[in-house]
RNA sequence: GCCGAGGUGGCAGAAUGGUUAAUGCGACGGACUGCAGAUCCGUUUCCUGGGGGUUCGAUUCCCUCCCUCGGCUCCA
């Protein structure tokens, strides 16, 4: 099996990574809280850890993978009360949109979104155990987590109990026996959803949803656990302390994987903060494949900076470019089907076409450094347009062969995934009837009609490119 | 203050103890074209935050300082 290099931040360093119970990879990544739109931000990392299980599985892993739904926490409750709304079903709606989005972007690796609400009685249970251990208390209704009888607290973020600054950023809670402590279970509210349990009413706090829910499917004991930077502190550790303190096992995780955030000129971008940019917008204005090769163009670890008016827009010549040939040969293998005839591959393109495929694997193998084979298919990308021409004399097989590097791409990283709408339809017969007019202008050196259709058809987003008698169209954005 | 991640060309952003530091965007020049924001070719040799140290050699390893971002119990 393909050396696989992980960077763990346990660890913090990379690590040649070793499941558990190979083939099998358990994979937990915390996902969203919905009460509100997923943005840009989000989605980056659930794109990356898709291509994390994508790649794996094309390893000869065989990935479970579990993404959890916070469907009930103080942000959503305050959000529906603003807007008169059931928390429920508002957590749902937005749950929803949410997963609509990720099927447009690709995203196809989740096994199963838990949400937490369905994992009550798991819940109650592990807090049981945590009382009966002495790892929790109870107190005015609530039950908490006492950090100070964890004494590993703070392996995973480096943090410091007493170096942390209690009550800097949301107010001391008067019922904890210390600051640190945080709660597991959360005294009902009049008007809240509650649930019974033996502490009184109440719902569950956040960070204990994600330790039930991974013991529940995965037991004492996973591979990977993947999330935000921003999740390390205090969510991931404080899964560590419930999962352990409840099991006695440890470590609750292999490797814990953390993608970098994406800034919004210089600063995180999140819906406190005000500047985001709604992940449906973006895919309206852009569609998946531009905003996945964006992702891509850095490490996952890296922050990520995004720029209005630029960034998207400098993915999009850049996707075309890359696409271009693999758009090609895609369109002759539809027009004239894998049994087309025509000439072998001279070598050189043979073996470059061979050769990259375990290049590509080694190098995404390497910590999932996509930039790095990002890079390599530019490689490839650029030689194969500088021939285009020649795309049209190779058999079927031949452009099978050429077509392998982006085959291989579009099953890992999701790229070069061409929309189904296209030369189908209305346009496949309209717009060569334009283009015939065009030339018929054109030949008579009519070229102020030309111009007119060519600038009708761009209008309606049509591109059209000359090659000698030959004209070409495609569906592009005009600048 | 503490913890963590970063600082690379006009911009985005990789990599490595060692010939010209990827790749892309942009720009410029050329080819093609009736023209073209479309396509191709070429150029973009003066880019690794500051200061020390280790080394034959540092962008890479070590120390220190500066700056940016994230976290410090809402967060992807």
């Amino acid at each position: 099996m393909r050396r696989v290099r992980v960077y763990d931040s346990m660890a913090r360093e990379v690590r040649d990574f070793a499941p558990i119970a190979p083939p099998r990879v358990g994979l937990f990544v915390c996902g969203l809280t919905p009460y509100d739109e997923a943005h840009i931000g989000h989605a980056r990392t659930f794109v990356f850890f898709d291509i994390v299980a994508r790649a794996l599985t094309r390893w000869g892993y065989r990935v479970f993978s579990v993404q959890n739904v916070t469907n009930l926490d103080d942000k959503v409750i305050e959000r529906a009360a603003e807007i008169g709304a059931d928390p429920l079903e508002l957590a749902e709606r937005h749950f929803l949109e949410w997963a609509a989005s990720a099927e447009r972007l690709g995203i196809r690796t989740v096994n199963y979104y838990p949400h937490a609400t369905d994992y009550i009685p798991e819940i109650l249970t592990q807090i049981r155990s945590l009382i009966d251990r002495g790892f929790a208390y109870a107190s005015e209704g609530s039950v908490y987590y006492e950090i100070a009888k964890f004494p590993r607290y703070g392996e995973l973020s480096g943090q410091r109990t007493e170096a942390l600054r209690p009550g800097a950023r949301i107010e001391v809670d008067p019922a904890k026996r210390a600051p640190e402590d945080f709660v597991i279970w959360k005294a009902a509210t009049p008007g809240e959803p509650s649930w019974e349990s033996p502490w009184g009413p109440g719902r569950p706090g956040w960070h204990i949803e994600d330790t039930a829910i991974t013991l529940r499917l995965f037991g004492p004991r996973y591979d990977l656990h993947g999330g935000g930077l921003d999740l390390i502190f205090p969510h991931h550790e404080s899964e560590i302390a419930l999962a352990e303190g409840a099991t006695w096992e440890s470590p609750l995780v292999n490797y814990w994987m953390h993608g970098g955030m994406l800034t919004m000129r210089g600063e995180k971008m999140s819906k406190s903060l005000g500047n985001v940019y709604a992940l449906s917008a973006a895919l309206d204005e852009f569609g998946p494949m531009v905003l996945r090769f964006f992702y891509m163009n850095a490490h996952y670890r890296s922050p990520l900076d995004f720029a209005r008016g630029q960034s998207f827009e400098e993915a999009r010549e850049a996707y075309a470019t890359l696409a271009k040939p693999a758009d090609r040969i895609a369109e002759i293998l539809e027009r004239d089907g894998p049994e087309r005839p025509g000439v072998d591959l001279p070598d050189d393109l043979a073996n470059e076409a061979e050769g990259l495929i375990d290049r590509l694997d080694t190098t995404l193998a390497d910590d999932f450094n996509t930039r790095e084979t990002i890079a390599l298919l530019f490689g490839f990308s650029r030689l194969l347009s500088s021939r285009l021409a020649e795309l049209e004399s190779f058999h079927g097989a031949a452009l099978e062969e050429l077509r392998a590097p982006y085959a291989w791409a579009e099953s890992v990283l999701g790229l070069f995934v061409r929309t189904p709408v296209g030369r189908t339809g209305a346009w496949a017969t309209i717009v060569p009837v334009a283009l015939a007019a065009r030339s018929r202008a054109r030949a008579r050196g009519d070229f102020a009609e030309a111009d007119r259709i060519r600038d009708a058809l761009a209008a309606a987003g049509i591109l059209l490119e000359d090659h000698g008698s030959e004209t070409r169209w495609s569906f592009g954005t005009p600048k």
